[in-house]
DNA sequence: CTGAAAGCGCTTACAG
DNA sequence: CTGAAAGCGCTTACAG
C-alpha cells in the first residue's frame, strides 16, 4: 500500500478532495501530538487547558470529526445499537421507533435499522447484526432458543419490546396483553354483553397471541362461549371477519374483541357503513393499542392505551444499563396499559 | 498493549467469552493465511476451491462474520447510509422508512436512522453523520446552504426525499406537490365549488409550502376567492379550524383543500359529528398523501395517492449509483401522484 | 499533563 | 492462486 500518513501531507493535500480529516492532520495544525488530538476528544480524559484550546481550533478549521469507526474498532464500543422489527406498517411501530431514536440518542447511541418481512429473516439480519458489532440489541419479534443462545455466547446485551419469554431467562419490556384484555373483555360482560367474537392477529405474532390469550381466558373464566377468528391486523381482513360473522346463522354475536385498533376501525366502519348496525347499541367493538386513530371522534374506540413513552424509556434504559455490565441480571417489565373509555363500547 | 495477536492463543481460548472470532482465528483453525480469509468473505475474489473449503469450514465451526467496522476502516466504504427524518409521526413516513430499509438492504446498505425533533436539529446531526463515516445520505428534511456545502466537501452523496431545491444542484426525488394541489382544485371547480379554505401544513415544512402553494396558484389563475389557514398536519388542529370557518359569519365555504390527509380526516369528523354537515353534499374536503386511513370507508377521501413504493425505488437507486461513482450529473426526478376519486369530494 | 508506540481486525497491492 | 506486510484512524497503557 502507498498510502501515507496523513501527518507527512504537505499541508495543501491535507483536505484531498475526500474531506477526509484525520486526528494527524488536526495535530500538525495545532503543533501537538496526535494522542493529544485524541484526549481532546474523549469525555474526561487529562488534558491542560492550553492544548485543548489549540486543538479544538485546528478541529475547527478543518472541520475535523473524530471517525467513529475506528473507534469503535479500537474501544470495542460501536456505539451502535440494532432495532429489529417486525412490522413498520403495524401503526404503533413509528411512534416506538421513533421515541427509541431520540432516547438513544440522548445516551450517544445510534440505531441501525433493521427490519423483517418474514420471520425467517431473523437468522439473515442477526448475521447483519454480528459484522456491525453493536452494543445491543432491541428486538420486537420472535427469536428462536438457538437465536437467543448466539446473543448470551457473543455477549450481546439483548432487550425485547412487547414480548415475554415465559420460560428463558431474557430482558424484556411488555404491555400486559392478558391483563388489558382480561378489564375489556370483563367490562363488555359487567355491561351485559353476552355473544362474543375474538379477532387474533396473524398466528406468527407472539403479540396477538397473548392477548388472543386474555381474551379467551376471560370469557372461558366466566363461562361465556366465544368464536375465535384469525385475522392479520389490517383493516382489510377485518371487514371481511365482519362479512362472515353476520352470514353465520348461528347466533347472533353483540361483542367483538379485536388483537389491536386497526381491526377494531374496519369492524366498526363494516358493521356501520355497509351492514347499517350501530355501535355500541347493537354491538360492542374494543379494540388494542391506543393509536391516534382511536381518538379520531367517528370511532372513539374504547380499548387499551399501551404507555409507549414508560415502555421505550423502560427499554432504553435496560439496553444502556446491559451494555454497561452485561452481567447484571434479568429482568422483566411489564406495564399495565391504560383503560380508554371510548364509545365503541359503554363499559361504565 | 498487552493484547496478543488471536492467532497465537491457544485453541481453548479462541472463543474467548466475548465472542470475538476473528479472521486469525479462522485462518489458524484451516491452516491457511488470514489473507485468504479476507478473500473468501470478499465477493469475486480469486480463490481456489480447495482452500474456500477449508475456510467456510472453519469459519461455521467457529461462527465467523467478518467485522463490518474494521473492513469499512480499511475501505472507506461502511455501508452504512444515513436516513434523515423529520417526523416518523407523519403517517406517511413509516412506509417511506420500512421500503427504504428493505431496498438498501438488498444493495447491502444499512440504514443509520436519525429522527429531527427541530429543524435546527440538522447540524447535529450530521456532526453525527460525519463521525460514522455513511456512504451516503438520504433526508426528508430541510437543509440550509452550508449543510448542502458541508456535504458537497465531504464526497458524500445526498438525495432528497419530497423537496427540490430550486436554486439549488442537488438530486433529489419528489412528488409533483403543486401539480397534484392543481388537480384537485380544478376537479373542485368542475364540479362547482367556487368558496374555498386552504389549510396549510406547519411553516416549516417544504413540503406543505410547495402544497399550499400549488392550491393557491391554482385559485388564483380561476380568479377564485380563497381563505389560507396555517395547521401543522395534525387531526386535532383541523378540528379546531373547521371552527373557526365555520364560526366566521364570513361567505360560507363549500371547499377545503388540506396540506395532508389526517387533517383532512379531522376537517371531515369535525364538520360531520360537531356540525352535523354533510360531506360532500355542503362541503367538499381533499387531503394529499394516500395514507391507509384515506381509504377506510368511512373517510374515503379524494386525495392524491404519493406513488411511495416508485419514488423510493428512484432514491435508493439515485443514491447506490451516487455512491459508485460521486460525479454524477445532478438529477431531479418528479413524480405525479395519482388521483384518488374517493367520496369526499365528488369530483366527475 | 504529554508523546511514542502498539494494536483493533480487516483489505489490498505486491511478489512469488 | 497464495502469503507476508503495510496501513485504515483511532484508543490506551506506558514512561517520562
Amino acid at each position: 500500500m502507498e498510502q501515507k500518513n496523513k501527518a507527512e501531507r504537505s499541508p495543501a493535500a491535507r483536505n484531498d478532495g475526500r474531506g477526509k480529516v484525520t486526528s494527524y492532520d488536526v495535530a500538525s495544525l495545532a503543533g501537538v501530538s496526535q494522542s493529544a488530538v485524541s484526549r481532546c476528544f474523549k469525555p474526561g480524559a487529562s488534558i491542560s487547558a492550553k492544548i485543548r484550546g489549540k486543538v479544538e481550533k485546528a478541529a475547527r478549521q478543518l472541520g475535523y470529526q473524530p471517525n467513529a469507526i475506528a473507534r469503535g474498532l479500537i474501544s470495542g464500543r460501536s456505539n451502535i445499537v440494532a432495532v429489529i422489527i417486525n412490522n413498520l406498517t403495524n401503526l404503533i411501530y413509528p411512534e416506538v421507533l421513533s421515541e427509541l431514536n431520540q432516547k438513544f440518542a440522548q445516551h450517544g447511541q445510534h440505531v441501525l435499522l433493521f427490519t423483517l418481512s418474514r420471520e425467517s429473516d431473523v437468522d439473515r439480519v442477526l448475521d447483519q447484526v454480528w459484522q456491525y458489532q453493536v452494543d445491543g440489541i432491541v428486538a420486537a419479534a420472535q427469536f428462536t432458543d438457538a437465536q437467543l443462545a448466539a446473543c448470551e455466547a457473543r455477549c450481546t446485551p439483548l432487550v425485547f419490546y412487547n414480548r415475554i419469554y415465559p420460560n428463558h431467562s431474557v430482558a424484556s419490556v411488555c404491555c400486559d396483553h392478558e391483563e388489558g384484555e382480561r378489564l375489556l373483555v370483563e367490562g363488555l360482560l359487567r355491561s351485559g354483553r353476552e355473544s362474543f367474537a375474538v379477532v387474533s392477529g396473524p398466528a406468527d405474532s407472539a403479540v396477538s397471541t397473548a392477548r388472543t390469550h386474555g381474551a379467551i381466558n376471560a370469557l372461558k373464566s366466566a363461562g361465556i362461549p366465544y368464536r375465535q377468528i384469525e385475522g392479520d391486523y389490517s383493516y382489510e381482513c377485518a371487514k371481511g371477519i365482519v362479512n362472515s360473522l353476520l352470514a353465520k346463522d348461528s347466533r347472533k354475536i353483540n361483542a367483538i374483541v379485536c388483537a389491536n385498533d386497526v381491526m377494531a376501525i374496519g369492524c366498526i366502519d363494516q358493521l356501520v357503513h355497509v351492514h347499517g348496525m350501530r355501535v355500541p347499541e347493537d354491538i360492542s367493538v374494543v379494540g388494542f393499542d391506543g393509536v391516534s386513530a382511536a381518538s379520531w371522534e367517528n370511532y372513539n374506540l374504547t380499548t387499551i392505551v399501551q404507555p409507549v413513552s414508560r415502555m421505550v424509556d423502560a427499554a432504553v434504559q435496560m439496553l444502556i444499563e446491559r451494555i454497561e455490565s452485561f452481567d447484571l441480571p434479568v429482568e422483566k417489565r411489564i406495564f399495565s396499559g391504560k383503560m380508554r373509555f371510548g364509545a365503541s363500547a359503554s363499559l361504565r
